[in-house]
DNA sequence: CAACAATAACTTACTCGTCAGTCATATACT
DNA sequence: AGTATATGACTGACGAGTAAGTTATTGTTG
């Protein structure tokens, strides 16, 4: 009748290695549904699949999670733009397409974009937090495209303007969308990554060409 | 010695009509300084001159307060646009300058500025709010400026373009460019308005003019 | 125009649920 | 045996919203 005490499984798994990643998917899932606040550190450790104390062992505090998600989803990719736009000071123009592509396809990954947003909800409050973002994040995408702007009116193929302005015209439009799509919308609106990368590129390049 | 019962001022006034607006502008400075959710309701009573109860004779709950705010602060200056921009159908460049002046010199009011913020950080948890502030701000703003770039290439003012993608190009970098001032800098950046106005607006107009 | 009733505007004191972070204890691994 | 990793149960504080009572104001009546 009674089963035997058979290969019973353990009550849990030593996993230190692969926990903190596992935090922060689980993180990043729960904090794009509810935002910073309303978002309950145990129902981010239920679904890193352990318990809320567990995620203390890692983290050592509900702001140190979103720390780490920015270290994790969002700083690479600020750098590899950094990268990138070093590599094609020689081709400023084609450099600030590949730029613009990347981060529009950015735009559309709901889960990676939900990190802009929770920094600027909290940001008054954590203000150590929001300047590593500053650092980390904006300062090294707007200095790519800055440097790439500024290149390409040295050479020539753009007419002088304000390399700080001109980033941020590149740069802004591809954020309000996915805000705005992602965030304000729900699902409804469609994002045509394509069509709009065309569109927009094609403006913002022919606004700053040099006329010929 | 005892001072004899003289002039005992009352504990409190009535002033129905003007604790609305009151209790709004109130919250707009809690809830600039902390966020929608670490803001007190008791603090923005107290910084209102009544009692908590008190507020919850004029507003249901906390997220009401947060409605009255896009009412009263945002929506007219979208209907403004909106209201501009029909006016001006017949010189779509100069009225998306004005427009672009415009929303450039919103942009430099921290406190007006504090309501997009809000609404994004909470807009999943509220949906209702969310569709509010998309009906009667956003789409209202996108759609002044769509309309004016549609009737500058119909008259070959501009050449042929997606308006809501040009509507995006031209509004976004000025809403990043408050966001970021505001919430991630902290003090420490000036905001050049008359500066940028120009240089972006140059950009832009200039992306989107008929070759000659 | 007093006195007083009726009511609108307000306050104090509370309830009730929530949740970040901790502590004592237990289990897996080496 | 010893330690790193994990848990369940707890604390302590907090805060949205409410209930019940209080005071100012308005109107009414003799």
């Amino acid at each position: 009748m009674a089963e035997p005490a058979r290969e019973q499984k353990p009550k849990w798994r030593r996993r230190a290695e692969s926990r903190p990643d596992e935090i922060l998917d689980a993180a990043l899932t729960i904090f794009e549904r509810d935002g910073f606040d309303a978002a309950r550190v145990e129902d981010i450790a239920k679904e890193a699949k352990l318990s809320k104390a567990g995620v203390y062992l890692y983290f050592d505090a509900k702001d140190a999670i979103l720390r780490g998600l920015i270290e994790r989803e969002v700083a690479p990719i600020a750098r590899n733009l950094r990268a990138m736009a070093e590599a094609g000071v020689s081709d400023p123009k084609g450099a600030l397409r590949m730029i613009i592509a990347g981060l529009t396809e950015l735009a559309g990954d709901r889960r990676k974009f939900a990190v802009p947003r929770l920094v600027l909800s909290v940001a008054s409050r954590y203000p150590d937090l929001a300047a590593f973002y500053r650092e980390n994040v904006v300062d090294q995408g707007l200095g790519a495209a800055e440097m790439l702007v500024k290149a390409g009116v040295e050479q020539g193929v753009f007419r002088p303007c304000e390399p700080g302005v001109a980033a941020r015209s590149l740069l802004g439009p591809i954020f309000i969308h996915g805000f705005y799509t992602h965030f304000l919308l729900g699902d409804r609106g469609p994002l045509e990554p394509a069509a709009r990368i065309e569109a927009h590129t094609d403006i913002l390049l022919n606004g700053l060409a040099a006329r010929g």
